[in-house]
This record gives structure tokens, sequence and C-alpha cells, in this order.
DNA sequence: ATGAAAGCGCTAACAC
DNA sequence: GTGTTAGCGCTTTCAT
């Protein structure tokens, strides 16, 4: 039987949830003070093995479970970490949540999760209630900055991580996209393919990581010696609504590309939809490549290729960044930028140029990568 | 300039962050105690007006930001509600999450998730961090229950909310989905199409929801007075592959139907791979409909016609039930159950029959609801 | 090595 | 109506 507690400051289960069991029960059980608990606890090597017994023992006894709250309010640390995206519904997004979910309570830590939405009240109610709790640090992954948002964030001083760009001021990390390799893998792939003729639909180009999207595909381009005629270069705007318009502008032009590279994967998708309502086929008629690669893409009809920003390792570096910043003795407290690579993935959107050798003996074309899905 | 703070108990900003600032500098900057200053912030109507608008002055001077962690260690209420799913990756779950935090955090709660992913170890170690941080409740979301955790968190007796079935326990609270409206509709949908061999895939029925569902759909279809022969039911899994592979067999037994009922949102979605794979296109051989409304329908290719079991009423519902467990006086303290509705949404993979009138004509067919994609 | 006690920031009971 | 004060559960000096 569980002991009776009665001490003038813990009435039992009065007020509290029974279950709710203090450090006090536990050191009344042990016959240490609340003191050696603490210590036994935190393992704190000066405790006596005997003690420490004990005091494990009781805590296994009244079923203990240490009160994060009060612990972070005496030690100032919450073991809480922010996570602000722009929207969760946005497709790429749950990925990065649940890797960066899984690896954060690995480590100890909570993570509360916020979408801005692109609405600055929302975003100030956000920013109040990160606050409030006391977060140790926040990562932005909002690719596209979002102004009010950086201010708000950098008047408070506490650890910091932006996607592609963000202040250069101190404690701010960044994760760096190699959006160039990526982008050249599915150049290259389409290359390899046989076609020349590849069109590329970009972002939103008044944001910057769009705009580094493009530059990476002309420079591909040029690498290997194809010229992109300024048709072939239509704006979207990284939704599916807008790989739709682009894709359909595409369409109508005079010179047909053989391969379209997307910016992201939605305006990938957008392309698919728009292509589908046409008589032409994908890979037959014409090759798609996306970038992202969210869940979505592998169950597109077909599967879409796409070059991978892996979820994973943006996550992983966002908070080795943020313990970097918020362990004052982290190894690479220091660092400041994170590369993030990126990796082709090669499924069933894309295939032989029309006309070509393979494509008319109907063969299916070779795959550098195996498909995924 | 904000006045410089100096008692013995905050040494100002020392050993805290700058922008930390307590309510006794509130309190020493309006010159009032700091329990006027609580009860300002906390809109006690028995507070001077006049004291009021110093201390909120006071709290606008100094950047005050009341600190939830201590909040929650006197008052016994974390506002923090718990949220498990079985796992954040399937489709279906992103949305409910959004909705539920959009909820919650107008609500003035902070919303915890965690995915069980099936893992008793990860469940164990969810459950100890929820009970940590002193959640007020949790709402546990996996369609499946999953016995330990059920066990583990019925033993803590505090506000629960689980879907379609639970054990029959006090401060338990059960979303109960109506099924049979929604698949209902799907199946008078068809029918009115012109469809009379309709087949339904499954999801696995030893759960408890997949039986639910195919009954539903047996009945529905016993209604219109038609006949569903036994090749036409194929068991699933609720996942793509599942879904895939009971396509397949429908696809290679003599009498193909000419429209496929899905258990879910996912299986459909495996369907329309495997019909991608023959020469058979949707909507103009075989209609499919899919049961969830996860935000990938709208995306397929074509666009799913799917009942939608909405995320926003579950949500909802999660949280009024949660808070009706929580707050000892909540107009709907009593109620146990909570109803979900459902409701077709009629996209473009269901079509007239092949063969009939209207498809010969190659007549778009009517459509009774509004595509939303 | 251990215990007593102060105090993290706040709310609520109690006195005035 | 307002201030004083005792804790919420814990960590961490500071004595011992």
């Amino acid at each position: 039987m569980i002991a009776s507690v009665s001490h003038s400051r813990n009435q039992s289960s009065e007020r509290k949830r029974p279950g709710s069991v203090s450090i006090r029960d536990v050191a009344q059980r042990a016959g240490v003070s609340i003191a050696t608990v603490s210590r036994a606890v935190n393992r704190i090597p000066t405790v006596d093995p005997e003690l420490a017994r004990r005091v494990w023992k009781a805590i296994d006894e009244v079923g203990y479970l240490p009160n994060t709250q009060a612990r972070a309010l005496v030690s100032g640390r919450s073991h809480l970490l922010g996570l602000i995206v722009s929207e969760i519904t946005n497709p790429f997004f749950p990925e990065l949540v649940q890797e960066f979910e899984n690896l954060a309570t690995a480590q100890g830590y909570e993570v509360l999760i916020g979408s801005t939405n692109y609405d600055s009240a929302r975003t100030e109610s956000l920013m109040r209630r990160l606050l409030q709790r006391n977060v140790d640090g926040v990562a932005v992954m909002t690719f596209g900055v979002e102004e009010d948002l950086v201010k708000k964030l950098v008047e408070r001083e506490f650890p910091l991580v932006f996607v592609d760009a963000g202040p250069g001021l101190p404690n701010i990390h960044v994760l760096k996209v190699d959006y160039a390799e990526g982008i050249r893998q599915g150049v290259q792939h389409l290359a390899a393919l046989g076609h020349r003729k590849i069109a590329f639909i970009s972002g939103p180009l008044e944001q910057r990581s769009p705009r580094v999207r493009r530059e990476a595909f002309l420079r591909a381009m040029t690498e290997i010696g194809i010229h992109v005629p300024a048709e072939h270069l239509v704006e979207g705007t990284h939704t599916m609504e807008g790989g739709i318009a682009a894709m359909e502008r595409l369409l109508e032009r005079g010179d047909l590309p053989t391969a379209v590279m997307c910016s992201n994967d939605m305006t990938a998708i957008g392309a698919l939809h728009a292509i589908y309502r046409t008589p032409l086929k994908v890979p037959q008629d014409i090759s798609v490549v996306g970038f992202d690669d969210i869940h979505l893409a592998q169950f597109m009809l077909p599967p879409l290729t796409t070059v991978q920003m892996s979820c994973k390792s943006l996550a992983a570096a966002a908070i080795e960044a943020l313990r970097a910043g918020i362990e004052p003795d982290h190894p690479k407290a220091k660092q400041k930028e994170w590369p993030i690579s990126t990796q082709i993935v090669v499924r069933q959107s894309t295939a032989f140029p029309p006309g070509s050798l393979p494509a008319r003996m109907n063969k299916e074309p070779a795959r550098p990568t195996k498909p995924r899905a």
C-alpha cells in the first residue's frame, strides 16, 4: 500500500488530481530530504549510492513524475522549442513537423507548433504564446521570410533558426539549402534521357529562395551547353494553381518543351493537372520534375520525379542549431550556418523525349535511381 | 526609458533573458501591489478602474508577459491539451492537427502533439511527457484503439476523448462518426448516375470502424434494392498498398463493377493507381469514391469524389468535449457522446457508367454538389 | 554527502 | 478594493 502522505503543504489528493505525487511524497517515503530526491533524480554524482537506490525505489513505489512546470520555473529553461511554419496545410510541412518532433522529443525537448498563415495578427499572438510559454528557442521554417515576425523575434535575443536567409545577428542561425546541386541533378537527369528543350516554372520571383532556384536552373543548363529561351521560363506561385496557370501558358506557346522542371512540388503537381486536361501524356509526351519531394509526390499519377530536400536533415540541423544556441557549452556553439543537401529521386514522371529512339522502341528508360514509391 | 528595477528578489536582467519582466516590475512601475497587477491581468471586476488603467499602462511600458509556467504551477491547470494520433505521416492527420490547433489556441489552450506509431515504447514515453507537462486533457484520435494506451490513460482519471469507441468510464468522451449517412450519400450519388454494379473495398475487418463502414455500405445498397455479390466485396488495409492489391483482385475477377466505393481515401487512391496501370480510365470506365476527404484527394488525377468526415467538426467536438471535462461548470459537462456528421464531396472520379446513354452522348454528368477543388 | 531554506513568477486566502 | 503573505513543485545555495 502506498504510504499516506500528510504534512502541512500537500494534503494528499484533495485539490489536485490523484496521481499527482510530489517530490515531498518521495522524500518522506525514502526517509530523506527533498534535496536528496532532487539530486538523485538529476543524477548528481555526489549522492550516496545507497540513498539513491532508496530514492529510486520510493519513486517507483509512489509513481512519481517530476513536474516540468516547476522545474522550468526554477531552472529558467522550459525544454520547449517553438516551430513556426507558414501554413501547416501546405503539404511540405507535416513531414518537417514530424521529423522535428521526433528529434526534439528524443533529445528531451517538447515542441510547440504554430503557423502564421501569412497573417500578422496570428503571428503576433503566436509569438506572445511562445514567449509566455518560455520557449528555449524558435525555428522559423517559413521559406520566404516574413518581416515583422523576424523583427519581433530578434528583439528578444534568444536562439533562432531561419531557412535560407536571415538577419546576420548574434544567436541567429541559418540553414543553407544547396539548391544548386539538387537542381543540377534534375537537369542532368533530363539531359541524360535526351531532353534539350527543358522549361522551368519558377516560384514567385519577389522572394529570395525562388530566385536562387531559378538561377541554379539556368546555371545548370548553361553548364551543359543548352540555352534556355525566354519563352521557356515562366513564373508560378509555388502553389498548385500557379503551376496550372504556368503550365497552360507553356502549352499555349509555339515551341513546346519536352520536359518541365518546377521550382517546387506543388507547382509540378499543378503542371501535371494542366497536362492531364490535354491529350498529352506524362511522361510519354512531356516529362515533369518537381522540387521538395513532399509526401504527395509519390502518390501522383504518375508518381513524380523530384529533387528531395531532406526534411530529416532540415529538422536535424534546425534542432542542432537551436541547441547550440541554448546550451552554453555546446560543441558547435559558434557555428552559424548549417548546410542542407538535396538529392534527386527518380520516379515515373520522366522518360525519354517523344520521338527519340528509345521512346519509339517503347522501351522503359533506364532509371539512374531506384524509385522510392 | 524603462524604469530600472531593483529589489532583493529580481536583480534585473542578470541570469534571466532580457525581456523577462516579472509581475513585480509592473507592480513597482504602476505603484501598486503585485496582487493588484494579478487581478488586473485576470480582469477581476473588483479592481478600481483607475488602478487597472495604471497597471495596463505599466504592463505596456515594461513589455510584461505573464509567465505561463508559474501560472500553471499555482492554478493547477496548464492550459495544455494533448493530441495523440497514430501516425502523423498518415495524410489524414495533419489537417486534424491543424484544426485542433486553431481551435485550441483560439480558446487559450496550447497543444502538445504525439504520434504513437503503433509503438508501445513510444506511447509509453509520450504518456509520461504529457503527464509531466501536466496536460489538462488528452484527445486520442487513433481510429482503431490501442489497448495499452487506453489503459495507461484511464488509470489517471482525467478528461479524455476517443473516436468511435472507448471504454465507458467517467470523464471519457466519445466522438461518434455518422458513417451511415455519409456512405449512403456516396452510394446514392453512384446510383443516381446509373451505377448498379458497385464494389466495396473495406478496411481491415478486425477493427471496429472498418466493420461499421462496410455495414453501412451494405445497408445503403439494400435500401435501394441492390444485392451486392460476394465477389464485389474485398478487404483492404486502409493504406494505398492495400487499395492497390484489393483493386487488382477486383480487376481480375469476372464481373467488373462500374464503380468502386472505398472505406477510406488512401484505399481509393490505391485503387486509382491500380486502374492507372490498366487501359481502363477513371471515371469513363469505372468510378471511384473515397472516404475521409483528405487533403490529397483533391490533388489526385482525376480529383477524387469522396465522403468528407469533417476534420473541423471532429476537432471542434474533441475540444469541446475536453473542455467540458476540464471546466467544472461547463454547460455540456454531462454530455459524453458527440455526433460527427459526414458529407459527400463530388469531384471528378465519378461519372455515368460506361455504355449508359449519357456516357455515349459524351456529356458531362450532372453534379449534385459543386466540386471543391 | 546531506538537509534547511530561499526563491523561480504567479494566484488566492486572508486581513484591513 | 487593496495589500500581505503563503504556497504551487522544484533546484540550488549555504551550512553542517
